[in-house]
DNA sequence: TCTGGGGTCCTAGGACCC
DNA sequence: TCTGGGGTCCTAGGACCC
């Protein structure tokens, strides 16, 4: 029988945030913007922030409303992600196999440890104290037979808790819960619950697979089925390797100016064929991802024979895709591209006419390693000055 | 309060091949 | 010419997660 460990940082940027300003603790930490920035939601608020009803995804201009005198940041990336490094340091050393799942978060296997660390409440116990002792930071854990009850359990006495589901407790644990506790089931799913009665796991204990899988779908119902059973979603358990990259853009406001959202196209690509670069893998796939004023949201995107070979290459199929979709005349608040079906590198022949080409790919190769070794030079296309 | 950015997976329909 | 299924690839849209 194999044992899991889920271990989930509390509030993690606003507690990186709180560690760094000391004159931050205490405060109710809101980080994702600024009170003046448009079009931004909250990335994550604090547990001081929390009380006064903010909460992530929630648009910045109403947490201010919520809570005026609350620290306003914009956050600091690569300052969270070096904490998490420190992080997932000290996780690695309870076990061999630590599966790292966001930023914050981690599974770590922790069958067979009890020689090293004792039993598992033993284990989590010294887990919290060396994350406390050595980064500063508080983390919930969540202890089960399996990832999926684990990653559940982690969220049931937070922040700073820990809660472990006995081997054999997994369906009698499950069942107890509302189907709000259910991970994998989002505001569309909980409107169906709503409507056809079901309030808590042991609500649809009581419905068959058959009959799940018609009124979800028949991967949903599946995957309802084995939940509310406390069985293992499968989800996390196998390596996957990432299958696209992506970036957009949302506009302070609605933009009419068709050149203006091809410069931002271009912006995007640039910073896609470094990505891709860097990830030594190719695409034929590009797709563009256009939302209107209103919210509606359109994509298309188009496979070629030829993966895509430079930064112009790549510009040029994702503005003949945008040209084709775009509905002229009404407003774009975000612009989108991205690459799919990654492959390895060199598995498709990359579109070469020519010499002149090929050394279009040689000057972004060069010029993306000096970006990279002398940040300050910032190597880009004229147009993308401003 | 109008709702970020970067991902993964699922569905359903059509094309095409055997 | 009416027509069958299975497999695979592609496309557009949507749900969900952090």
């Amino acid at each position: 029988m194999k044992y899991f460990l889920h271990a989930d940082l509390d509030a993690f940027y606003a507690s990186v945030e709180q560690l760094d300003n000391a004159e931050y603790c205490g405060k109710p930490v809101i980080v994702g913007g600024l009170p003046g920035d448009r079009r931004t939601v909250v990335s994550t608020a604090s547990y001081e922030a929390r009380r006064y009803g903010v909460h992530s995804a929630m648009p910045v201009a109403r947490a201010y409303e919520l809570c005026p005198h609350g620290v306003f940041l914009r956050g600091n990336m690569s300052r969270y992600r070096e904490k998490s490094r420190e992080v997932m340091s000290v996780l690695s050393e309870f076990t061999s196999d630590l599966r790292q799942i966001s930023i914050d978060e981690a599974f770590l296997e922790i069958t067979g440890t009890g020689r090293l660390f004792g039993p598992p409440a033993d284990l989590a116990r010294k887990l919290k104290k060396a994350v406390r002792e050595r980064t500063g930071l508080t983390v919930s854990a969540g202890l089960a037979s399996n990832k999926y009850v684990a990653k559940i359990a982690s969220g049931m006495s937070k922040p700073d808790g820990c809660f472990i589901v006995e081997a054999g407790g997994e369906e009698y644990f499950m069942r107890s819960l509302p189907v709000d506790k259910i991970w994998g089931a989002g505001w569309k799913a909980r409107e169906k619950f709503r409507k056809y009665g079901l309030k808590t796991c042991d609500d649809i204990h009581g419905i068959s697979e058959q009959r799940l899988s018609s009124l979800f779908g028949k991967a949903f119902g599946k995957f309802l089925y084995r939940a509310v059973r406390g069985q293992a979603a499968e989800a996390f358990d196998d390596t996957r390797r990432s299958r696209s990259i992506s970036a957009e853009h949302t506009f302070d406001y609605d933009m009419y100016d068709e050149f203006a959202v091809e410069t931002a196209i271009m912006k995007i690509c640039n910073t896609l064929m470094y990505r891709l670069l860097d990830s030594r893998r190719q695409s034929r796939t590009v797709f563009v991802k256009i939302r209107y004023g209103d919210f509606s949201t359109e994509s298309a995107q188009e496979t070629s024979e030829h993966a895509v070979g430079t930064m112009n290459d790549m510009f040029e199929r994702v503005c003949a895709l945008f040209r084709r979709k775009y509905r002229r005349g009404m407003g774009i608040r975000l612009i989108g591209a991205g690459l799919m079906n990654l492959e390895a590198d060199g598995a498709t022949p990359a579109e070469l006419f020519d010499f002149e080409d090929d050394r279009k790919k040689k000057l972004e190769k060069c010029i993306h390693e000096i970006n990279k070794k002398f940040p300050a030079a910032a190597i880009k296309k004229a147009r993308l000055i401003y």
